[in-house]
DNA sequence: ATGAAAGCGCTAACAT
DNA sequence: ATGTTAGCGCTTTCAT
């Protein structure tokens, strides 16, 4: 009988001009809370908001602001797409406990699904490793931390393979996100000149292997190797070998150099190593291999936390007492330094606020106010507990 | 010179539709793969989205299709909003390692910032817990790998006070995100409600603690435990006790009641246990107690694997060995049962598969597909390791 | 200070 | 099979 027909979907400024009596634009303008708004009239406006329970509609705003709030978290690998024989090399994320391999299941398996790798199965997956590794929870902490007072949500998206790098290019493009965080896990990866050349906004976790005219955060990875040697040293130990990262990634070189160098001045030339992938596995095998070699060593130096532990869990097997026997050290303070026993002395990385400088670096670029390409570098810190 | 003055931004349907010399309908149904168009139009059109490096707008798309192609992944907590008194009382994440508490400080800190607490800082703060635990990131590995071969990526949102609850619910009220996909970490969550109440299509993982008429995947954690019990009694152990995950919520509750049920049909009325918060700080204490009360304890099974790596290091610590003097068995067959040393035998939830199916839920549901509200319990199994 | 109107880029009837 | 047209809901000149 009346003449209200009750719109069907969510209420629009529309309806609550309306219910206000005013125009769309002024209940716009109440809404973006912009000046020029009679005090009266905002009044009536808000109530109106409340008694129809509007919500502005993002899409319709983006459509015409351009923009999104929303921005793209990429964890990125440099990987080409998998070929058959590609399936378990390459890849290795910057830290990752390694594959759940081992150990056979027995008991009743009468689950509701196909054992053998489903949809969303873990397998040995970029994603799967990627976060078994402390680091980029960490990643997440500090990006979320930041945006979420300022109304931004991440939007996860792996870039491991060529084809999923042109995902996020072509996420972007369509203004899905306003812009990209990229963590980088391996050498040589395409992504961040794909980003850029395709002139979208984007900040790095850390310096690019091949110079690229991109804002990044970074560490000082070799200030911070140099405090892990001096402590080394300080302690007294005088037959120290390292496990170095991947090799072929800024940070497992940096971390080394700085090593080396610093033992180099003490007088210590000679340093062995063995490489890691930052992977608990490759810590231990790494451990292991030096052990073997130098069954006498009284420190190292794991150039990440998980590494260390595998280190620490190799030498309690080899017979050797952390730290009486050997002093290990590791790097980057994550929740498994404190998860290990002995508890790890470690170079401290502050992931979480490099990953809010780099949100933040992102959103100054993005309103306009920095256009210039920066880096900021972060200065670690020693941690001192119980390893060495 | 020429009247040809080329578009501001980025080109758009009426761009290509001028460059193919058709309509804007007809690049509309190509771009989406409609039917009914002459191959060799769409062949044309083709060419001219190559040439003007078109890419669909996700804003105007959205505006008219009503759906953004994208979800929420809500890692929920259920506290009011923090008070003076609350900061780290009530909150438990559904395993942490704890605080990174311990440790001081050393060495240069001349970093650029201030180390109190600063924007994205870790602190104590519930999305820092929350990544601590191995748990969450499978469930992210299984809804991106359910969820990006369909071209969509979850958008991460945290939960834990009222106030984030309501811009969770208002992000999916403007239109953000098609729908939700939560994890809860708390008993009493009212973000489930919430949602259910304003409308909006969701799925959660685990059985909320109050009914609610919403879509769910869970474990069968009584089966889980009964395997973990049988295994126990099976190896001949006798004096069991054990570690529970925090009594309050859904799967602590089921871990206990399937653990005990099963002892008791075994003949073994007596169960020792001390409550957990699935954090390994949490478990090394119950460890501790347990051990304090129960010296003579053969057995150990926790609720889950980071409590039970805690346990182990509180055995050894007190000069037992595992699994020879007591054997631990923990649950979830995590990255932290691997890691452990010895490795843990284990209860396995398929995490990512559970995950994935809780995005199927969800995407079926947005496609109309499923109406029904319903719920896929997943079987556990027996992860056979080093330390039972 | 407020309103009228244009238009962001797209999809989906509807017409042909 | 293709084109025409009418919006989706919002912000933003431009008038007033």
């Amino acid at each position: 009988m009346t003449e209200d027909p009750r719109p069907a979907g969510s209420p629009t400024l529309e309806d609550v001009a309306r219910a206000a009596g005013v125009s769309r634009a002024t209940v716009s303008r109440v809404v973006n809370g912009v000046r020029n708004v009679d005090p009266v009239i905002q009044e009536s406006v808000r109530q109106a908001v409340a008694a129809t329970g509007y919500t502005p509609n993002r899409a319709a705003r983006s459509l015409v602001t351009r923009r999104t709030d929303a921005i793209a978290l990429v964890v990125s690998g440099a990987g080409d797409d998998p070929t058959p024989e590609d399936e378990t090399g390459g890849a290795h994320p910057a830290g990752s406990t390694g594959g759940d391999g081992g150990g056979h299941h027995a008991g009743s398996t009468r689950g509701a699904h196909d054992p053998d790798e489903p949809d969303g199965g873990a397998g040995s997956s970029f994603t799967a490793q990627v976060f078994a590794d402390p680091f980029f929870g960490r990643v997440v902490t500090g990006v979320v931390n930041y945006l979420r007072p300022r109304g931004m949500y991440p939007v996860l998206m792996f870039a491991e393979t060529s084809r999923a790098r042109d995902e996020v290019v072509s996420y972007l493009r369509q203004g899905s996100a306003d812009g990209a965080l990229v963590v980088s896990t391996h050498a040589d990866d395409p992504l961040p000149a794909l980003i850029t050349d395709a002139g979208l906004p984007a900040v790095l976790y850390a310096r690019p292997s091949r110079p690229t005219r991109i804002s990044y955060v970074d560490l000082a990875h070799q200030d911070g190797a140099r405090l892990a040697a001096e402590h080394l040293l300080a302690r007294g130990c005088r037959r120290i070998a390292t496990i170095t990262g991947p090799l072929d990634v800024p940070a497992g070189q940096d971390r080394l150099a700085g090593f080396r160098d610093t033992m180099a001045r003490a007088g210590q030339p000679y340093l062995p190593l063995a490489e890691g992938r930052f992977t608990q596995e490759s810590g231990e095998a790494a451990m292991a291999r030096l052990l073997a070699e130098h069954p006498d060593l009284d420190g190292v130096f794991a150039a990440n936390d998980v590494m260390a532990v595998g280190a620490c869990h190799v030498l309690r097997e080899h017979g050797r007492r952390v730290p009486e026997d050997v002093a290990v050290i590791g790097f980057d303070d994550s929740s498994a330094a404190v998860a290990c026993r002995p508890p790890l002395t470690t170079v401290r990385q502050p992931v979480e606020e490099m990953a809010a400088e780099m949100a933040r670096l992102l959103l100054d670029r993005l309103a306009g106010s920095d256009r210039a390409v920066t880096s900021v570098i972060f200065e670690p810190s020693l941690v001192v507990r119980g390893s060495a």
